[in-house]
DNA sequence: GCCAACGTTGGC
DNA sequence: GCCAACGTTGGC
């Protein structure tokens, strides 16, 4: 799940302890915090837009998805003027922090690595802010980002 | 800051 | 329903 760490990052969510995944205002992104997530749930925390791009910690999705309240909030970057109360087309999720990676794993790292070839967010053209992972992909870089890099 | 690769909008 | 114009994403 993408974030950019200048708006949200691993850090405030390890600091919040608990956060809400929204903002999302893409449908097919919608249609899976809604349809394919469950709680309990491990996610990928990816850095986006940034100096370091990869992932950077593990989180868990803790509930089911809900209308995101930023669609209604004039004040908010995500605000929708067009959004219904009675039918909210937005929605997001409740996540809670797990581990922050000893070490970021870089999109590069990702694309060199044989082990983690087919991953969605290395697709090209892909723009979904969340995409689905493999369970092998998934422990492949838990093991990774726990692991320092040894100075060369 | 650039720009490819999308998604969205709205006129017709 | 088509599609040009526009907006957004996100790596580089």
């Amino acid at each position: 799940m993408k974030s950019e760490p200048d708006v949200y990052s691993i850090d405030t969510l390890a600091k919040d302890r608990e956060g809400q995944w929204d903002g999302v205002r893409n449908y097919q992104v919608r249609n899976m915090l809604r349809d394919d997530m469950q709680p309990g749930d491990l996610a990928l925390f990816y850095h986006s837009n940034s100096k370091e791009i990869g992932c950077a910690g593990v989180m868990e999705v803790v509930g089911e998805a809900y209308p995101d309240p930023t669609q209604f909030n004039p004040q908010s970057d995500y605000f929708d003027p067009k959004a219904k109360p009675e039918n909210p087309p937005w929605l997001c999720v409740p996540v809670r922090f797990v581990e922050k990676f000893a070490r970021v794993v870089t999109l590069q790292e990702i694309k060199a690595d044989p082990k983690l070839s087919g991953m969605v967010i290395t697709a090209k053209g892909n723009r979904l802010s969340v995409t689905p992972v493999t369970k092998a992909h998934f422990t492949h870089i838990c093991k990774l980002g726990r692991t320092k890099l040894r100075r060369t």
